[in-house]
DNA sequence: GCAAGGTC
């Protein structure tokens, strides 16, 4: 009984002290059988790199029914015991969720069934290989050790592997590898650290799952045939798809569209004066800034004109410094590339996650924007000093220490994002975004940029005036972050003048201005700050929108709604509900939250919000007509009677 | 022909 006695040694499922306690008593390892013991990464990339470091470079790489995810076999020590390793992955989401066959035909019963029909969980054809891998490797082994990424949906999947594992291997002991980075010290960490995997997290998972797959077919088929039918001539062959994410994300640029709509300019008027002295003309702006009565604002020029002599009050000079931006997440990220990158966001996060399998970033989705005190800045700042482009700044950070801001936000599970490695062999948009996350993550530990204000006031027969100039003293992160402008405003020294007679004073008319459109920045804030989408998904969200021509896009890279986005979102706001706002989807992910930390059960947050959709549900068809008229009203077609 | 979330 050789595998007893090897099982024997092996501690079980659970504690970390548990292996402290028993490790001595323990037969000495090296006569022990190796214990088997298949590790399961999210992707190929992540199993290979994995594999590389922990075997040092010696694993030797096997084929399995997949072609895309390998094997990788290593022997190794895990808690002091010598072990037989198989390393493979998943490709993402190993199950998917959906309808029985009959249902999931379109006339095959009313949509309102869709809330309480069952769904099935199950391996589609296309992932059937990988299950037949794990399957395969599971029978083979004592124990399996979860790699999958450490976020919500990564629990997740290691649960979908879990269960394909234990269905042909009940005995096996299951263990979660906790990392954030792929790199020795983290992977290493994570292998002498193994604990188990959350459920809570998983169940979280697969209440948002069965949720969204019935209120996004109830709603997708109900508005879908509804319309397709009232209006023939403009949207029989549409699909007019309803989600909780996509929805909200159409709502956000309707509602911008329509502010600009309903804006009603205001006229205003204010007073400028100019003075040039030596080539440079000095703008000085009103205290008041600005009237909107145009008779006050003209008697005000008027007292400016009876004596145009301005005197100095005073011209004061401080410090001023310019921030230097805080540590990245995702988000920011997202923002940087499409705004100095000029990448979408898909394509950004695309190129980051392919860095990340690579080993030359830490994990890419994060919502914290401050380093923990474990995380050693020193070297990860030290391995750019031999990049050609910014060595020598950062051994320049070296001298004083990085010195991160603090930022406000952590999701107690990755650190913000920062290189690991140095650049080799990149290209295109890896490049590019490697290049602005090393900038980003050497700019976030440096200096703080230095200038010198200088303020200088005037008073012209009473009426009060400002200007304002700046010197760059050290431009200290601006060095190496290109993507920031920080530039002098000239302005002479007022400090001997105590007296001048300006060379214009002018009444200006002007009118406020509506908001602009949304660019795709501004709609990732938004999606962001209302917790519509992951930070994986907010690019894709914004995809399918367009795609459903809910939305466009005007002058490059304005968001502007299309006549039948905001068509449905006039129609259901009609009904009194927040279709197309990002409340509801809120509500949820508070819930989810709650099932995660263990606040709420599972089963009962999914009944209620099941209960709380087909509700809306019931009334939406009720009123159904409230739909036809808005999208009547902005066809510009009569609704079919039949 | 539906969702959102993984990944390719």
């Amino acid at each position: 009984m050789l595998i007893s006695l090897g099982r024997r040694v092996v501690t079980p499922p659970g504690s970390r002290q548990s292996f402290v306690g028993l490790r001595p008593l323990t037969v000495h390892p090296a006569t022990t059988m190796p214990i088997k013991v298949l590790n399961v990464a999210e992707k190929n990339d992540a199993a290979k790199n994995i594999a590389a470091l922990i075997s040092h470079g010696q694993s030797l790489r096997r084929e399995g029914f997949s072609k895309f995810n390998k094997l990788y076999e290593f022997r190794c020590q895990v808690q002091g015991q010598n072990c037989d390793m198989t390393m493979t992955s998943v490709s993402g989401h190993l199950m998917g969720l959906d309808f029985g066959p009959h249902y999931r035909k379109w006339y095959s019963c009313q949509p309102s069934q869709l809330f309480d029909l069952p769904v099935e969980k199950k391996c589609p054809d296309n992932m059937l290989p990988i299950k037949r891998t794990l399957e395969r490797e599971a029978k083979k082994a004592q124990w399996l050790i979860i790699w999958t990424d450490c976020d919500r949906e990564g629990e997740n999947i290691g649960f979908e592997v879990i269960d394909v594992c234990r269905a042909v291997k009940p005995s096996l002991k299951i263990f979660r590898a906790t990392f954030s980075e792929i790199t020795l010290p983290s992977v290493t960490r994570a292998l002498e650290n193994l604990g188990q995997p959350n459920l809570r997290v998983s169940q979280a998972v697969d209440v948002r799952q069965e949720l969204d797959l019935r209120i996004g077919a109830a709603f997708t088929r109900f508005q879908t045939m509804r319309l397709q039918k009232k209006f023939p001539t403009k949207l029989a062959n549409k699909l007019l798809s309803y989600g909780s994410c996509q929805f909200p994300t159409m709502g956000f640029v309707v509602e911008r569209y329509k502010a600009i709509e309903n804006f009603v300019p205001e006229a205003f008027w204010k007073i400028r004066v100019f003075h040039k002295i030596d080539d440079v003309n000095v703008e000085f702006h009103w205290r008041r800034l600005r009237l909107f009565d145009e008779t006050a604002a003209q008697s005000y020029h008027d007292v400016c004109l009876e004596n145009p002599i301005a005197k100095v009050e005073d011209c004061k000079s401080k410090p001023k410094s310019k921030w230097r931006p805080l540590p990245m997440d995702t988000v920011e990220l997202e923002k940087l590339g499409a705004r100095k990158l000029k990448l979408s966001a898909k394509v950004v996060m695309q190129a980051a996650e392919k860095l990340y399998t690579q080993g030359f970033i830490s994990y890419p989705r994060t919502e914290t924007n401050i380093f923990p005190k474990e995380l050693n800045l020193r070297p990860l700042v030290e391995i750019q000093t031999r990049d050609q482009r910014w060595g020598d700044f950062a051994g320049g950070i070296l001298q004083h220490g990085p010195n991160p801001r603090p930022g406000k936000k952590s999701d107690q599970a990755h650190p913000p994002i920062h290189p690991t490695k140095l650049a080799a062999n990149l290209s295109g948009n890896e490049a590019r975004v490697y290049e602005l996350i090393v900038r980003h993550f050497l700019a976030c530990v440096s200096q703080d940029a230095l200038g010198k204000e200088t303020t200088v006031n005037i008073d012209i027969n009473g009426e009060k005036f400002i200007a304002h100039g700046l010197t760059v003293v050290q431009r200290n992160y601006l060095e190496i972050y290109i993507y920031d402008k920080w530039s002098d405003k000239e302005i002479p020294d007022y400090v001997q003048i105590h007296t001048f007679e300006p060379s214009q004073i002018d009444l200006t008319p002007g009118h406020t201005q509506p908001p602009n459109l949304l660019t795709e920045a501004d709609l990732i804030s938004l999606m962001d700050k209302h917790g519509i989408g992951t930070d994986a998904t907010h690019a894709e969200h914004i995809e399918t929108v367009k795609s459903r021509d809910y939305i466009g896009v005007q002058d490059r890279d304005k968001l502007v709604p299309g006549v039948i986005g905001i068509a449905l979102c006039d129609g259901y706001d009609a009904m009194g509900f927040e279709m197309s706002k990002p409340n509801l989807r809120a509500g949820l992910e508070a819930d989810l939250k709650s099932v995660c930390e263990g606040g709420r059960q599972p089963d009962v947050v999914l009944r209620e919000q099941i209960a709380k959709y087909k509700s809306l549900f019931q009334i939406a068809a009720q009123q159904v007509t409230k739909i036809d008229e808005a999208c009547a009203r902005y066809l510009n077609e009569v609704p079919q009677n039949q």
